[in-house]
DNA sequence: TTAAAAAATAGTATAAACCCTAATTTTAGT
DNA sequence: ACTAAAATTAGGGTTTATACTATTTTTTAA
């Protein structure tokens, strides 16, 4: 028998959970929570084998959840269910002691082969996580150009002004370490907002890191 | 019909690839090299579709001829055969322009459907590479405590407003999406700063970014 | 060498961010 | 129930960032 624990905030989603395992003989669930908080209440987790874990919970992160269910608990498996089919997310979740991620809108029939698989103790990846990591694995260092594409070139300068932005100088502080005018400064950063379609700060920087446009940051 | 190539140095084996390819109507053997050296001839890629390629040949690195043949021949798709079930080998394999990767202990069966997979351009890994991958993922750095410890939790609120801000929201816009006012924004983003170690919102999302704080950015 | 792109500068103005202090209301934990 | 933390709001003030338009000098590439 396999004692299962349910957390997901989102109740309808429980709902339909409970029900696919009601009609499963092998599987019995222990409880349910609706916060990451009612996790580490009392001695649950000493009953169930395994964590159904929703990763997108109002209160804790998932990666900090699974930090702390693995080191309160070693016994416990942790299977993901996750809405997000995205590389990074997906090998953090893994790194944090997950045994199985699998995506929300994955078949009944999978969900419970991915459970009875982690209950063994192995681990389980739906089919579509499975290609994201591999294809993560494949575009890395190759070709930049994919994304990469829509960019339009930034010149010297602007890279150094872009550099020192990411580093929390303001214009003023950048003007006086390129030995330049702020007004100098101002002009590159503007272009560069034009140029990687930012309206503010948090998008220049945001975007910069996420196409690594900066070879150093 | 598949026009393959059979790259590998084992006599033996590439007979024994040539009986199973003879059955199959679908696919045809353009040729068989026994060294590396032998691939760059003539115009023997012209002819292939794909390219069996054993990666422990005794002139040339595997990963070297990948990336000689993804440069010199777009179009040809390249299946690796190996002895060697090890993480970083396949991954520096698949970063260099492979699109499969099966290990010679596979069955007949497996075999033929990697090269039919990979004949139409989509990606194919043995289920034991995939294990392999997957594990090695999961026990790196499993203890990165590493700078990650020194930033301290930040409350649901102030996720939410982090988020936005990263989504290049103002403070104003901020307030409308959460139905509060602009001087709450500015109390979290304040409390944000204080918290994450930041001069302002370059350093925020900076910070943000590089630690994965948020779930989905 | 000549045109184009990049770099530098300036003024004026507005919008947004950031700092400080302070107080009230909600929410969560023992 | 009580306490601490979180969330909310406010006023007033300073600093930065962003948006325009416009000009000059330097570099780069055809």
């Amino acid at each position: 028998m396999i004692n299962i624990l349910i957390v997901d905030d989102h109740e309808m989603f429980v709902d339909g959970l409970e029900s696919i395992f009601d009609k499963e003989d092998d599987i019995n669930i222990v409880d349910k929570c609706l916060t990451a908080r009612e996790i580490f209440k009392e001695g649950l987790l000493d009953k169930a084998d395994i964590i159904l874990l929703d990763i997108n919970l109002p209160d804790i992160s998932g990666i900090d959840i699974c930090k702390r269910l693995i080191t309160k608990n070693k016994e416990i498996k942790i299977l993901v269910l996750s809405m997000y089919d995205e590389e990074s997310y997906i090998t953090e979740i893994l790194k944090s002691g997950a045994l199985g991620y699998v995506l929300k809108n994955t078949g009944r029939k999978e969900l419970l082969t991915a459970i009875r698989t982690v209950a063994t103790g192995k681990t389980y990846f739906s089919e579509a996580v499975t290609k994201t990591i591999m294809n993560g694995i494949m575009n890395k260092n190759r070709n930049d150009k994919t994304a990469k594409k829509e960019i339009p070139k930034i010149t010297r300068r602007e890279r150094e002004v872009l550099e020192l932005i990411i580093q929390e100088n303001t214009n003023q502080e950048i003007a006086g370490k390129l030995f330049i005018s702020l007004k100098t400064v101002e002009a590159h950063r503007s272009s560069l907002l034009s140029k990687l379609n930012a309206r503010n700060t948090a998008g220049l920087v945001r975007i910069t890191m996420e196409n690594k446009i900066l070879e150093n940051v």
